[in-house]
DNA sequence: TATTGTTATACTCTATAACTATA
DNA sequence: TATAGTTATAGAGTATAACAATA
């Protein structure tokens, strides 16, 4: 930012050549989400709904509040993700006992089936994503992706698609 | 495809140990278009409107159709994209003198200019994306992206972005 | 009759704000 | 009075279709 700002006469210096390494990432991150996309949307969900139940499968019982704070949405918008979910009989609300103004969010047994399909589903994801690099190749990339995440402190399951980018 | 199709009842096969990558790479693509998307947002700019910006640049003189054809979206949208560019004089259209249903897009000097201060802002946003990865992770990275978007054919200066994800 | 660009319209997504029920 | 969830409404973004000018 501060380098954006200030003489505009000359390039920002850098001490490496640069090769655009963050629209590549920007545009395969892109490709790799439609392409996901494409396969979930033939057992009919959307790539938000699948984040949805992954989030609720990992810790079942949260709230619709925990969930908005988690994703950085607004409340409203849960409500929006969620209904379909409750309608495919995928999840359910239960009214919690102690505070009866929270739902209890939990998979039904047909949720917990279709997450097993979403693990299959990403495997050959991945798989075909990644063709064509060597296993070395693979490995490094992963940890260097892995280690990009954690400097950035990017919540780990997390997709910042759930927020809006403009 | 087919290995997501078949038989439910194992898991897909894979010669290799799965890290999730795929996730990882939208992550962080949609990070680090959030992050150019918020820096160009500073000088006025939304991230169609830079992409239309370079094509214009790359290939003065080019129509309208052409760019909806690259981009994969319809002539409608370019109207839309193109006409803030026009009202902020950064381009012009031209009526071409041999087939006056064309618009000859060219970028104005003010135009240039913007692109002169979209090199550096890229270049600042570059840097910041990979500190902390030494030379050598920063140069396998680029190396492995570029060979995955060979491999998948993607265009090299277009973000998918452009194109309806759902 | 076909093509380039434009406008008009409708649809989808998302946020804001008002509302209900609980606390 | 405050909080969890919901509904109503409005705004942005995008596609479809109708249209004007030119070929």
């Amino acid at each position: 930012m501060a380098d954006a700002e200030q003489d505009d006469s000359r390039p920002t210096r850098s001490s490496r050549p640069m090769r655009a390494a963050s629209f590549m990432l920007a545009q395969l991150g892109a490709h790799a989400a439609q392409r996901f996309g494409e396969r979930i949307a033939e057992i009919g969900l959307t790539p938000p709904e699948v984040g949805l139940l992954r989030m609720i499968a990992a810790e079942p019982g949260r709230s619709q509040r925990t969930l908005a704070a988690e994703l950085g949405v607004v409340p409203s918008r849960v409500v929006a993700l969620i209904d379909p979910l409750d309608r495919k009989g995928l999840i359910e609300r239960r009214r919690s006992e102690t505070d009866r103004r929270n739902h209890e969010l939990h998979l039904t047994a047909e949720g917990g089936k279709v997450l097993g399909q979403l693990a299959r589903i990403a495997l050959a994801h991945e798989h075909d994503m990644f063709t064509g690099l060597t296993d070395d190749e693979y490995e490094q990339l992963a940890t260097t992706l892995d280690k990009l995440i954690k400097a950035r402190e990017l919540s780990p399951g997390v997709h910042p698609g759930y927020r809006t980018l403009g």
